[in-house]
RNA sequence: GCGAUCGUAGCUCAGUUGGUUAGAGCGCCGGUUUGUGGUACCGGAGGUCGCGGGUUCGAACCCCGUCGAUCGCCCCA
């Protein structure tokens, strides 16, 4: 005998009350994306890795360690993608897209980092996402988070706060980035390994590290306020008065941060307020939304600078935060309790659905247990086809509209 | 890549200092009871105790390895 498959490390496969809330997240995303008028858009599961390396940069092992790339039968090097920001951008510039610009994008679907699975964390995971291109403006940066927050409140979830910081235009962000390089320098020796490591490698990640031996350090760390232009303070400035006129809450997280140089102003992550519920149920991996601007992306997959904003959110850690969604109850059960019957049921299903109701049947098993089965389903109406050709109809409500299915029974 | 915990029926778990034929609940299948009925009872199928070595007269239990899961660290586009 075969040994059965094991699934890949990483992955899953989502049923029952979990797939409920999956659907759930999707039909609320779907719908709020409407109201907000973002386009869908799909995009290519995988690309040339190049779309990937050069979008994130060769120099961390992100590239190397944690895409899952291989090589296709013309020896090319394609990956399945990691994040949607760069394949949307490939998309944007390949397809002409320049001509729909200011272009509000949405889109779904399963991504791919190779990494050790733990709590909200897959190698094939899902998010949402949703994108802004083509606009230079804070406008487009408060539209979208308004999306995001009135999201989060349709999904239901609570005890969530948008996290807000600027990373400022180019030359403010170098000069930050040069002073923290200073700052952590000057006590490298009192800080613990991984940051010293990150020191070389990504300074800007000393700002959030876990260990409390850099926590005191980070406290007095420069500012990026220090060393905002004026045009990078009007637009924050904009941006968050903004997003007071229309009603979405959020606090300023100066050590919010985006390693990669791309990433220009605003960079925002919709967290979980300490000690609620919503953190409990999501361990260590806190965020559950976010995402920025990245002014810099188009140039550096060699098109023209194009300035966008963006944000992605995973769906499996939203589904966590839903709440319990059970497979609901079918309008209809249909109970053959003489097998002779089946034909007839059958008719009476196909009105039904016709009717636009949900409806089954059940008819396996033994004929003395299967009206028990169909009430522990609990149905709004359970119609029985009995020997002798009798009939039972059960309900609990006289005005339930799909008694008007089976009126041959009423 | 690193660490901790875990791995017994389809599911949730018991399994006593290692001791004979490995258990329960739920679910599933069949039957009895009820007969407009979500009840109760009886019976049944289903497990080489993740896998491979080792210690022992004897291992689900102890040791080593391996695979997998969970949670955390690193990373987080």
């Amino acid at each position: 005998m075969a040994k059965t498959p094991q699934a890949i490390r990483g992955t899953q496969d989502i049923f029952g009350a979990d797939a409920e809330a999956f659907a759930f997240v999707l039909e609320t995303f779907e719908r709020v994306r409407k109201l907000y008028r973002f386009r869908r858009a799909e995009m290519p599961v995988f690309e040339k890795t190049e779309v990937f390396a050069r979008s994130i940069g060769e120099t961390t092992d992100i590239v190397s360690k944690e895409m899952y790339s291989f090589e296709d039968r013309g020896g090319e090097s394609l990956t399945l993608r990691p994040e949607f920001t760069a394949g949307i951008a490939r998309a944007f510039m390949s397809n002409g897209w320049q001509q729909h610009a200011p272009l509000k994008l949405a889109t779904h679907g399963p991504l791919f980092r190779y990494e050790r699975p733990q709590k909200g964390r897959y190698r094939q995971f899902h998010q949402i996402d949703a994108e802004i291109l083509g606009a230079a403006e804070p406008q487009a940066d408060v539209e979208l988070l308004a999306m995001a927050d009135q999201l989060l409140k349709e999904l239901g979830i609570k005890g969530v706060t948008l996290h807000l910081n600027t990373l400022g235009d180019g030359d403010s962000r170098e000069a930050w980035r040069a002073a923290l390089v200073d700052h952590f320098r000057a006590v490298k020796s009192e800080l613990s390994e991984d940051s010293q490591e990150r020191l070389e490698k990504n300074p800007l990640r000393i700002l959030d590290s876990k260990d409390r031996r850099d926590q005191k350090f980070v406290a007095d760390a420069p500012k990026i306020d220090q060393f905002l232009s004026d045009d990078a303070r009007a637009f924050f400035d904009a941006v968050t008065s903004g997003l007071d006129a229309a009603g979405v809450k959020w606090t300023r997280a100066e050590s919010l941060v985006r390693g990669l140089d791309y990433y220009r102003h605003t960079a925002f992550e919709f967290i979980p307020d300490e000690g609620s519920e919503a953190a409990s149920k999501l361990g260590s991996q806190s965020t559950i939304l976010g995402g920025g601007r990245y002014d810099g992306l188009m140039e550096s997959l060699g098109g023209a600078p194009t300035p966008a904003v963006g944000w992605a959110a995973g769906i499996e850690r939203l589904a966590m935060l839903v709440g319990e969604k059970s497979d609901p109850a079918s309008d209809l059960i249909v109970v053959v309790e003489d097998d002779d019957r089946i034909a007839e049921a059958f008719g009476v299903l196909k009105r039904a659905r016709s009717e636009g109701f949900t409806a089954e049947m059940i008819s396996g098993g033994s004929p003395r247990k299967r009206y028990d089965k169909a009430v522990k389903r609990a149905p709004k109406v359970i119609l029985s086809l009995q020997r002798d050709m009798g009939h039972s109809v059960s309900h609990d409500n006289l005005d339930e509209p799909v008694l008007s299915a089976i009126t041959a029974y009423s």
